[in-house]
DNA sequence: GACTCTATCTCGGTA
DNA sequence: TACCGAGGTAGAGTC
């Protein structure tokens, strides 16, 4: 990783156009030729930058930097303060944990929480347009759709509403029901969902993780 | 802004938790006492960060950073590689040109380029669930609700398709259609819009940016 | 390669 | 502050 921190203006053509007039920033460079240049504030974004695979062309006072999809990064350095270069090697990569994936998991292991006497059918059913997260018999025999998130905005219940469209083309499911489960729900959301004839469904993510850990230590 | 190499390992507990073995890293410590911790790939994300404000707590091996919504990052530090300050002072920011709002106006100024005939009633004509981008009158005498995206997607119609459920309970503004505008306009988007009884339209950005510099030209 | 969906999404606007 | 929408979204997974 090449580390320089120097006065310059920079200036991108792409997706978009944007310049930045002179001043000091951090200019990054990684192993894998991709450019970053960040400015004194604001963690994540860098203002500017080029993702690999780049091409790199270097003066004194100017560099190029292209890549096939014909964008196109140009820095003109006026002062540099500072230009380092270090080895860092691989990173092993980054473990997560609570992610919408293992909500979906904890609820499959437990539909009961989202509705009494709901039995799991499948995980992840597939549809003309993409896989429904959990597939259910309810107690009262109808099927239940459901669709997991972890943040319950608009675009999550329009998807379960569009499932259900193509679901209720396969008779062989009876009686079709949808509910939206996340762990919160936004107004506008719920509103839709109830417009759209679906149920909706808020869960405690860490509720539901100690209740599985509860359940594991009765073994 | 500090530049620190270092090997470390490094914990986050907040709105996930995530885990990073040892290993050689850049920490970087912006002056508004952000955090960003960056492997040798990939330009844009940080393994890990915190955004300001924080609290950095900062021993010779351990930093604790937290903030005030609770979220905590522990960075342990087993060998410092090189540690560097550098003062870039305050950034004057980026401008861009090519955005949504940009190509709203263009063609606010011009709506023929959608469809023959169209006047400009209003911009951001506002409905409960929020303002339509562009309303216009047809030739034909008919009301036409405007959706303009930069990329034509699924979402842009169903807002469209939203928008117009509720302009339909003002009868005031008679027939009513839609016409679904963007650079350019993904199949299912199309496909979708026609099932909704919506027009599309794509249109070309720097052919409509230089039309209204050739217009202007002419005075 | 194209298309899909997720994200500690970030960031900016606004009520 | 919370909600909402755009992003050069990026990045991961699937087909």
């Amino acid at each position: 990783m090449r580390l320089v921190v120097a006065r310059c203006t920079v200036n991108y053509v792409g997706r978009l156009e944007s310049t930045l007039p002179e001043a000091t920033r951090l200019i990054m460079v990684k192993e894998d030729g991709c450019v970053a240049i960040h400015a004194d504030g604001g963690a994540y974004k860098p203002l500017n930058w080029m993702n690999a695979p780049n091409d790199v062309r270097e003066s004194a006072d100017r560099w190029e930097i292209s890549n096939p999809k014909g964008e196109r990064l140009i820095i003109v350095l006026h002062e540099i303060l500072s230009d380092t270069q270090h080895t860092l090697g691989d990173d092993p990569g980054l473990s997560k944990d609570g992610v919408e994936a293992h909500l979906q998991e904890l609820l499959a292991a437990d539909p009961e929480v989202i509705e009494g006497g709901l039995v799991l059918i499948s995980r992840e059913y597939p549809t003309a347009i993409g896989p429904v997260d959990l597939l259910c018999r309810a107690a009262d025999g109808s099927t239940v759709a459901i669709e997991v998130k972890r943040r319950g905005e608009i675009d999550g219940v329009e998807q379960l509403a569009r499932y259900l469209e193509y679901l209720r083309a396969d008779s062989s499911l009876g009686v079709l029901r949808g509910v939206f489960v996340a762990q919160s729900i936004k107004p506008q959301a719920r509103t839709l969902a109830e417009t759209r004839g679906l149920a909706w469904k808020e869960v405690d993510y860490d509720e539901l993780r100690g209740k599985r850990v509860d359940e594991l230590r009765l073994f």
